[in-house]
DNA sequence: TCAAAAGTGTTCCAACTACACCCATGT
DNA sequence: ACATGGGTGTAGTTGGAACACTTTTGA
């Protein structure tokens, strides 16, 4: 049993981040075109290598800030895939993290600046490499984290309708919910504001916009969200 | 951006794995007395260092098959500790995962012929590194779970009572629980085979034994459990 | 006047909680 | 005979699910 550290194998550690962003009607993810062997061309994950100086959380922050500029969101680490072969080039390790975006404030610089491209969950193509397994783990993790606490906020603009927020949860959980049952319980939880200003886009009526209220929501999250739709 | 490969820096990757048990009465982890530099003579997670030749989960099983003889139990990839002076010596990053064992059957060897010695949670030393931190995350992983499937019939013997389960729950769960409304629950899950043997330790009475049925267990899983205490 | 989305409550049923007494046996 | 843990059922409450009509207004 050998435990000197320097007898034993290094790998690279690399960092893929899964970004959800949502867009009125379908749950999305952001990729980008590989643009360096192997698989150039492809569609990936962002994704970049950990540096000695920094955590893995930093890395990911890092790694999205520089592939799109976004800062500052909501970001997990989700699981670690190392397979043997899962990187051809070297032996690698990814960790991989997950974030949720608001695609209206994000839209413009990531598709021009940055060769990003959302695409709906549905219609994503091919991944490079485990990229795929990666993709659906964080779906998973995407609903679980609904039941656990008012995930998605990150996913809305500031100001939201009821109906954005109902289609949003529809789009993580792949199901249709009933709207009455979903406003009586949203409005249970109170941790929204409703403003008196109205979204006439989409509907003759007008619908009414909410805001998230953060002094709310912390005085609950103290005492543990428990949450279902 | 560099992309390449050979310009990025490299990590060393350990996994470390937290072993639940259960004795009678209380949840309990498994520790070893470091016995090498840095921290030796400390009380430590079960650990060791990625090979080049195998993924995370076949390290995790290796390591714990190398530390303690135990092989084919319940594994299950918990989370990544990436802090950059996590370990003194050299820049670490560990994988930790945790497993959960039958204390009976494992007694003796694991005692004996390696170092190992199991703790009742509550009363467990102090640990070297970010240990800790990686033990708090298992518990409330495991308690998660415990409402995601059956849990913990891989930490009792094969034949166990009735009380004996709901005292594991208890202990994993951290609270009491209601002696009819557990076996309620327990039984309109309908997993459970009721041998005719007693065990007539625990009482005069003697108490009904139970196995876990795995061919029912099997065709409930498969259209997903959803399970509370 | 019609089409399209917004808004709004009630009833029913299933699931969870709380709760107390008798039984079998060894000492 | 008594002390110890084993075993059993019900009533009340709560929370979730199903469900349909009226309102507003732009075209």
């Amino acid at each position: 049993m050998i435990h000197s550290y320097n007898s034993q194998d290094k790998a690279l550690l690399a960092v893929d981040c899964i970004i959800f962003g949502f867009d009125k009607e379908e749950l999305k993810i952001l990729l980008i075109k590989r643009d360096f062997e192997p698989q150039k061309g492809k569609w990936s994950l962002m994704g970049g290598f950990l540096k000695r100086s920094e955590d893995l959380d930093q890395a990911a922050n890092r790694i999205l800030h520089h592939l799109t500029g976004i800062n500052n969101v909501y970001m997990e680490q989700l699981y670690s895939f190392s397979k043997v072969n899962r990187d051809p080039v070297e032996r690698t390790v990814s960790v991989a993290y997950y974030a949720l975006i608001n695609t209206e404030e994000h839209n413009e610089e990531l598709t021009q600046q940055y060769s990003a491209k959302w695409f709906n969950i549905s219609e994503a193509p091919e991944l490079i490499f485990d990229h795929d397994k990666m993709v659906k783990k964080a779906i998973s993790r995407l609903r679980y984290r609904t039941s656990t606490m008012p995930v998605g906020f990150e996913l809305l603009p500031q100001k939201f309708t009821m109906r954005q927020l109902q289609k949003m949860y529809e789009a993580i959980l792949g199901e249709k919910l009933d709207k009455r049952n979903f406003i009586n319980k949203i409005n249970a939880l109170d941790i929204l504001h409703k403003t008196n200003e109205k979204d006439m886009e989409s509907s003759k009526k007008g619908s009414f916009l909410y805001m998230f209220d953060e002094e709310k929501y912390k005085r609950k999250a103290a005492d543990g969200f428990s949450f279902k739709l």
